[in-house]
RNA sequence: GUGGCUGUAGCUCAGUUGGUUAGAGCACCAGGUUGUGGUCCUGGGGGUCGCGGGUUCAAAUCCCGUCAGCCACCCCA
């Protein structure tokens, strides 16, 4: 079919039938209440950024991963003119890839808003990734995030405000993992690693729970890390899950004290919360974005390949944008994920689409006739239909039937006469006419 | 980016060691005469078998390429 015209949505994206949307819409009314009940304001930035606003933020896979925006008319043509032609040169926006780099922008511009800048953004994202199971190239973020705070105080309610929404949307068994950033890059120091190979150990650590330690020693033995070092950092590790280490290396001032304090002070101020039941310290926790500085979080849930979620504290990524140094915490929930998981677990509750009431109109009966009694019991709070086509009523009830409408209201000029319909209730079958001002109550 | 699997009707799939006009179920449309659906019966529309090339008297079937989708890994939400 090479002259036709492919009609499935681009490689990793979706169109959501009316089924999708509801269930979306539920999990998303949830996070939206969540999210305003600890205080955060609602956000909404444009879909397309400056590319000097999204590259160097993620670390250079994640430049590789950002849809960007090709110039158009003299602008094109003109970087197409010139000699050597490189990406940047064809482009200078992109569409954003999350929403934590758009509110570093939004809180360095507006140099206005509140000392502590509490805000949620519920929008799509886009990622040139490589779509699998649970992974897409647009998928929305549900973002909560505190700017202004250096307090241990704004880490725990973005902990809060996302334990609370998976308790509601009815997920009893997922962990919160919390890690430090500080800490990390203290333990692997103390395992004699050179710091230009800490990104390395992080990324391959970060997968210890999957490929084992034998797999980890293999992995960085071929980055060239000594076998030894990597045992040191393993061992370590393995000391660093032990229950009282953190308190231990809080007392001290040795390197990642303070990381310890903070994740100490976290589980503290946690204590009272709904994410108390959830908090776990792994130690092996790295996250990949390079904006993060302090305690990092990841949500994660058995059965999921993947995080439901993630955060963590960026205090320097606001700077970035401005002189002043904003500090700044915050956490993302991942929309397709949650539903993934709910989907497989069977987590919605009965959720109506469509009319409540197929109105069925003889055809001896004006139109008019059906819509003013559509609006009548539009009026009642009732969704309603009025069939389109003059047709036979088997045709009309058949329809009913197939949208999934529980009731149908039959209009013929009997009931035209003394203002009543007959109500049919579709899955019993049983009919009889009703006052048109009574129907809301037979139908609820 | 790496490895594997799969591409036949709108959807889920049959299609024998290559062999006449490529099938089923579901869905859709129409009928089974008057104002009664979801069950049942009958009929109908819809596919150049992902695309391109090769082997052969003959290809949905075998070979090569290509594109697309899915799964695992990597990474992430």
């Amino acid at each position: 079919m090479s002259h036709a015209i492919s009609t499935k949505p681009p490689s990793g994206m979706r169109d959501f039938l009316a089924p999708d949307v509801v269930r979306r819409r539920h999990v998303l009314s949830i996070v939206q209440r969540v999210y305003e009940s600890f205080g955060f304001v609602p956000l909404e930035t444009p879909t397309i950024e400056n590319l000097g606003t999204l590259l160097g933020k993620y670390g250079p896979e994640g430049d590789q991963l950002l849809y960007r925006v090709l110039h158009r008319r003299e602008k094109l043509q003109r970087a197409l003119a010139a000699g050597t032609v490189t990406e940047l040169d064809l482009a200078d926006e992109g569409l954003r890839y999350d929403l934590t780099v758009p509110l570093a922008r939004v809180v360095a511009n507006y140099r206005d808003l509140p000392t502590f800048y509490k805000r949620y953004q519920i929008q799509p994202v886009w990622r040139a990734d490589r779509p699998a199971k649970g992974r897409f190239r647009e998928f929305y973020q549900c973002d909560v995030d505190v700017t202004g705070s250096r307090s241990i105080v704004a880490d725990a309610e973005v902990c809060g405000a996302v334990a609370q929404v998976l308790r509601e949307l009815g997920f009893a068994d997922f962990r919160l993992l919390c890690n430090h950033r500080e800490l990390l890059r203290a333990l692997v120091a103390e395992a004699g690693i050179a710091p230009e190979s800490e990104a390395l150990a992080l990324v391959v650590l970060d997968k210890l729970d999957k490929v084992g330690a034998d797999g980890v020693r293999k992995e960085l033995a071929e980055k060239g890390v000594a076998a030894d070092r990597t045992d040191a950092l393993l061992a370590i590790l393995a000391a660093t899950r032990a229950p009282d280490a953190l308190a231990v290396r809080a007392r001290g001032d040795g390197p990642g004290a303070e990381g310890a304090r903070d994740l100490l002070s976290l589980f503290a101020a946690c204590a009272g919360g709904p994410a108390a039941a959830h908090l776990t310290f792994d130690p092996t926790l790295a996250r990949g974005l390079g904006y993060y500085t302090g305690p990092i979080f990841e949500i994660s849930c058995a059965g999921l390949a993947g995080s439901l979620g993630g955060g963590g504290r960026y205090d320097n990524l606001i700077g970035m944008f401005g002189k002043q140094q904003i500090p700044a915490v915050g956490f993302s929930l991942g929309l397709e994920r949650m539903l993934l998981v709910m989907e497989e677990r069977g987590m919605f509750p009965s959720l109506g689409i469509g009319p409540e009431v197929l109105l069925c109109r003889m055809s001896d009966v004006e139109a008019a006739a059906a819509i003013r009694v559509a609006t009548q019991l539009r009026a009642q709070g009732l969704r309603v239909e009025v069939f389109a086509e003059a047709a036979k009523l088997g045709a009309q009830l058949a329809y009913a039937s197939r949208i999934g409408a529980p009731f149908a209201a039959i209009l013929g000029t009997s009931e035209v006469a003394d203002g009543s319909v007959t109500l049919k209730d579709l899955t019993t079958g049983e009919q009889g006419k009703v006052a048109v001002g009574d129907v809301a109550a037979r139908v609820r």
